[in-house]
DNA sequence: TTTTATGCAAATTTTTTGCATGTCA
DNA sequence: TGACATGCAAAAAATTTGCATAAAA
């Protein structure tokens, strides 16, 4: 999903079909749609967004449409709390999120001393992510709020 | 959380007390189902093993309890997928959950090699979370299912 | 023309809140 | 007492499904 020049983003249509699924419109839509999407967008801000400009897609599409594509590996899903939200960068890499404002910041492939273990006691492992939870640089300079620690 | 000898297990009033929380009978039992769990249940499963012993117990006081208590810091949140799931482990450590059964198994404090960052670009980060993804030695012995990848 | 996706609606599941009453400190 | 917690109920949010019609392959 990386792309160095504004004209070759990634195919939509190459992307579906790779995945194995249709080539519709709603699809190419929400595809497009997400891969300019920097906030890991929850399905429901995704379909918010596309409405707009595609009267009677239905939520439904939006949410299969995801979850189609997450598990044949096209995007990935984050549950970090709260709504499930979505990444359109499947390359493995770590997220930073904010406990303060809820924003959310892709990290660099960090370069990670260690490679992450492939077995532990018969478990095979073949995914591993990462939460740099925190505050981020933008809420470090509002003033303190809520020392309660709620949220 | 932890405990060498069963005739020491970590009190839930001065788990209460430390959280700035009072001391009731439905908190009390809700920390001691808690700590004797080692599935990381959800709120509503810890609800369900409780009513039998806790007749009118109601679901919203487990559900603020443990959100009380996360938010004190004496209990974390596990956001794997689905519903939020409870960790009486409060020490740091890692998960590795298996895509097949869902099955959660606690990873003692991985012999990380790099330490976390505390800072990446102005953002403190204070925690970090990892989740190994894999298969359960369990589930590698079981016929294949499922090729889709659904799940 | 066969299979799969869409739109629309409704059902589930999960999380959250309001409020009167009861309890802890 | 006065602040906080409980139980009960209902609401809100998020996820998932069923089905008739429409579109893709």
């Amino acid at each position: 999903m990386f792309r160095t020049d504004l004209n070759k983003l990634p195919d939509a249509a190459e992307v579906l079909r790779a995945a194995g699924l249709r080539i519709t419109a709603p699809r190419r839509a929400i595809l497009e749609e997400l891969a300019h999407d920097k906030t890991h967008p929850t399905a429901v801000e995704l379909y918010e967004r596309l409405l707009p400009n595609h009267p009677g897609m239905a939520f439904a599409t939006v949410y299969n449409t995801l979850n189609a594509l997450s598990r044949a590996g096209y995007v990935s899903p984050l549950t970090l709390g709260g709504a499930t939200r979505f990444d359109p960068i499947t390359e493995p890499h770590d997220h930073l999120v904010c406990r303060r404002c809820g924003s959310i910041e892709d990290l660099a492939p960090v370069a990670s001393g260690e490679p992450a273990p492939a077995s532990v006691g018969g478990f095979a492992i073949d995914r591993v992510e990462r939460v740099f939870r925190g505050v981020c640089a933008s809420c470090q300079r509002e003033p303190d709020v809520d020392p309660s620690g709620t949220r």
